[in-house]
DNA sequence: ACCTGAACACCGTTCAAGT
DNA sequence: ACCTGAACACCGTTCAAGT
């Protein structure tokens, strides 16, 4: 028989990590307390010694999770180059969790992911691109506004969970954006 | 003392506008079944004679009332106009509710709303851009992620619930990005 | 036709108690 | 230090019953 104390002892990680699977595979609406103790192979109520926020606490660190990333310039020839790579990993790490997109588009940037932001800032400022805050925000909302609309456009929030279909078509439409979105900003932005 | 029966008798209408109201000033999560019939005078389970889908159909109803618009293009000079009149539409829409902000962006577009984006694709089709679809994809893409990225900033969804802070530099970002986003499209989508 | 009351299975969270 | 069990107030939803 098993062991009744989980193999491993709890940790903040894998809470997120088994919070993230849930999210993704079952909807944040079935992430529950219950059922994440379940997964973690303990009562629910242990959760709070290690998350002392509670439930609330839990969708905060999820969203931060899914929006910190980072970008390594050295080697990108100019802002615009930068630029695309920070919309590309933003993309990316928002399509691996579908469950949370909700939550990262809604709660402030904190943390981890706010430092993002401020990295991506100083690499664009650096590359002598103007008003980089402002050019941040609007390929930020560029970011979030597409991973909304693929993901609305593959049915994951649909009744019948649909076999996950990709979209094969929205990366290219994704780029396609993203071109047009730089070639409008350099038009006023450049230093 | 007051009748014990509502004095306006239930509607899907009534409903919809009570739920509104709860999720912005209240937030999302503390949209109830029982606290929208409190509010409506009524019972919780009155609300499923007139919304037979229960709360997941209550919910698909707001983000579809929140992302159904309608532009009037006769007087606009092009194209460049149309489009911006439809994103400024759409960011209205949903500026006005910041409640189902998460439920406009999660829900796939059905009825009334899919219909609205039909509408704006033959529109832009009649003012002689090509590839229609594409660009109004990319263009509701913008306007999602610049709402959400605005609600962030003004803190919509923090503890301590703000006195709304409707940061007055919003509309400037958006018209900036916006005036961007044209420009770049232009360059590849006219006809 | 429209609404209510009671009931059921399920939430988040607390707190004292176990080890 | 870390986890459990029982308890409390609150969910969504059903179903029979009232008017």
């Amino acid at each position: 028989m098993p062991a009744k104390r989980p193999p491993i002892p709890l940790s903040r990680e894998r809470i997120i990590e088994a919070a993230l699977d849930i999210a993704d595979t079952q909807g944040l609406r079935r992430l529950t307390m219950r059922r994440l103790g379940e997964a973690l192979q303990v009562e629910a109520m242990a959760i709070y010694h290690h998350l002392p926020g509670g439930k609330e606490a839990l969708l905060d660190a999820l969203a931060q999770h899914v929006t910190t990333v980072s970008v390594d310039p050295s080697g990108l020839p100019d802002w615009r180059e930068i630029a695309r790579a920070w919309c590309r990993a933003g993309r990316q790490a928002l399509l691996a969790h579908p469950g949370v997109l909700s939550l990262a588009m809604t709660k402030p940037p904190r943390g981890s992911a706010a430092a993002a932001i401020g990295e991506q800032v100083r690499q664009l400022a650096d590359a002598g691109l103007r008003e980089p805050a402002a050019a941040v925000r609007t390929l930020r909302s560029y970011v979030f506004g597409s991973v909304a609309v693929e993901l609305q456009q593959t049915g994951w929030a649909d009744p019948k969970a649909q076999p996950v279909m990709p979209e094969p078509d929205g990366e290219a439409a994704f780029e396609r954006g993203l071109t047009a979105l730089l070639t409008g900003l350099e038009r006023f932005a450049e230093t």
